[in-house]
DNA sequence: ACAAGTAGTTGGTGTTACCAATCAAAGTAG
DNA sequence: CTACTTTGATTGGTAACACCAACTACTTGT
């Protein structure tokens, strides 16, 4: 009994209705990231990018990826100058990770197309539901 | 002007909350995946067999992805056991894809706990809430 | 000062995913 | 009824993604 409310065929409807809004979002994010030849992972780096300057780490433990992988999404994310490593001086193992101009470019337009696509996918509902789905969306803890 | 309702940062927020969902559901399959040796679309094809039968064509429809990418990834369910290529009498080009006993077993047991993890999360959601949710999810169009 | 821990990269392996090409079976002309 | 085209699926080739284990370089603790 993991949880009070709802019955186990009440928590598979809500699973069904979450994994199918995921999956349609997943989706949409290769579609337009792929528009400009990025994957998935590519399209989650520059917009996680947009609002911070990770360390390695930290983009890594952001992403739920391993270390390395990160490392070799860095690395072809600069070989296309959308991104450069910024040594620290206070600590001179890591290196923050950052926009260039041209990846500042790339996100914020692929953030704008991103987004009216799913206002295009909210169409079906008015502006009081958009935003308790926000709230209710907001409110499920990622673990 | 893409729709009607909400304003350009409503619709950024609307996104953002999407996209966190999506991500957090996706790492949950993930975690789940890995805990039985499957990928994230492994579980997706487990997913999609527990009710069809496609043919490999539908099954790369249904996903998104290339036939041939189906192919590799049937190749290996089938050779764990978990799934099988049933050879069909009218088109004798094509076959469709059906869970073994053992795959069905797993994605019974996978389901469940997939579906109890959703809960948890949305432990926060009271009865009304969920429903509330689930249905404004299914009205998203997946375009 | 030296041991232990941390940040990041490198090398190796397997999966995922695409495209182009191929093969077999069905469908469609002529 | 043969020839052309289309369709279902697989194969081969390439690249990205993702993990682990091992390594280097730097920092911290004792």
């Amino acid at each position: 009994m993991t949880s009070a409310p709802g019955s186990a065929a009440e928590d598979r409807a809500l699973t069904d209705a979450v994994a199918q809004a995921s999956f349609a979002m997943t989706a949409l994010l290769t579609r337009v990231g792929a528009a400009h030849d990025l994957s998935l992972t590519q399209v989650r780096v520059l917009a996680i990018l947009r609002n911070h300057e990770p360390t390695m780490a930290q983009l890594a433990d952001h992403l739920g990826l391993d270390r390395s992988t990160v490392s070799g999404l860095v690395d072809r994310a600069a070989k296309r100058g959308l991104v450069e490593r910024v040594s620290n001086d206070e600590d001179r193992r890591s290196s923050r990770v950052r926009l260039t101009a041209a990846g500042r470019r790339l996100a914020e337009d692929g953030a704008d197309e991103i987004s009216e696509a799913v206002a295009a996918m909210a169409v079906g509902l008015d502006v009081d539901e958009r935003r308790t789905l926000r709230d209710l969306l907001a409110r499920m803890r990622p673990a």
